[in-house]
DNA sequence: AACAATTATTGTATCTTGCAACAGTTGTTT
DNA sequence: AAACAACTGTTGCAAGATACAATAATTGTT
């Protein structure tokens, strides 16, 4: 492949996104938001952090976070507590109903991704994967060198 | 590939997303909103097409997309006209501003994913490019499927 | 002519988000 | 040790996105 086609990547990729926020908005979160999910799952991969950490990991404000946060240990999925060593921070961690919901998330998405994933050519499949992960951190760096100030 | 290893993929998948929401919030759309920049897009694709078309294609709701064509209109980037035939719909065309900021948003976004899709490599590039497009077509009709009432 | 169907708009309500201001805590400098 | 700086999380506020339901205007059908 001598030229990118950019175009007609970034047509899929607009069709990619409404279907991702298409099943974002229905079955996929189990009965929480997105946001809400995306800060479980970023738990289910390492418990006991703090608030900032969490809102970097998802690239959220941490107002944004700290809202979600809130209504996430209301809803008991997890809980807050404060160090001793050190009052300004609290830790978060999943709730035994919190790790059931990632528990229920994590079925229900493996099995849309392994169906929707499994049409992918296995010629193709490695080389997509591979790409996907290459894509998203070139991209992530680019954003940020596109985030200083100008 | 005897296993699809799809919590790997989910977990790449949603640092995917947020790289694109953060693309999309900055550098983007030169000026428009993202519902807005999509509006334009697909309008550059095809002109003079319907509302209800319109809102079709993005998957929004045409309550959403009236209002944002309405801010469109506004700013002068679209044109709505009522075709003598049918005076229930409106036909949305690009205005020549709206044709200047869509080429705006082309050359930005397709210097941004010129770069980072060229840092795939390239014997994964057509793989990939070929995966990406299956795999939304997969998620299109899965959610289609999934939308049946329960 | 009356009724049904279509198209777009508007009213209403909710959710998400970020920025800025703030309060509490810890670290540093003099 | 006191004053000041830096950090962490919360809250006030405002803007934007979105959907559903109700409505208005028009066209099609019986």
């Amino acid at each position: 492949m001598k030229e990118i086609p950019v175009r007609e990547f970034r047509n899929i990729l607009r069709q990619f996104e409404r279907a991702v926020a298409a099943r974002n908005q229905s079955a996929c979160c189990c009965g929480v938001t997105v946001t809400q999910c995306h800060l479980l799952m970023e738990l289910d991969k390492g418990d006991n952090i703090t608030l900032n950490e969490l809102a970097d990991c998802v690239g959220l404000d941490k107002s944004t976070v700290s809202r979600t946060v809130e209504t996430l240990v209301k809803n008991s999925l997890i809980d807050r507590t404060i160090p001793k060593n050190n009052r300004r921070t609290t830790l978060i961690t999943l709730t035994k109903k919190g790790k059931a919901v990632c528990r229920t998330i994590n079925t229900s998405n493996d099995a849309y991704f392994r169906k929707t994933l499994g049409q992918v050519p296995v010629v193709h499949r490695a080389g997509f994967l591979e790409g996907f992960e290459t894509l998203t951190r070139a991209m992530e760096s680019q954003n940020k060198a596109g985030k200083v100030k100008v």
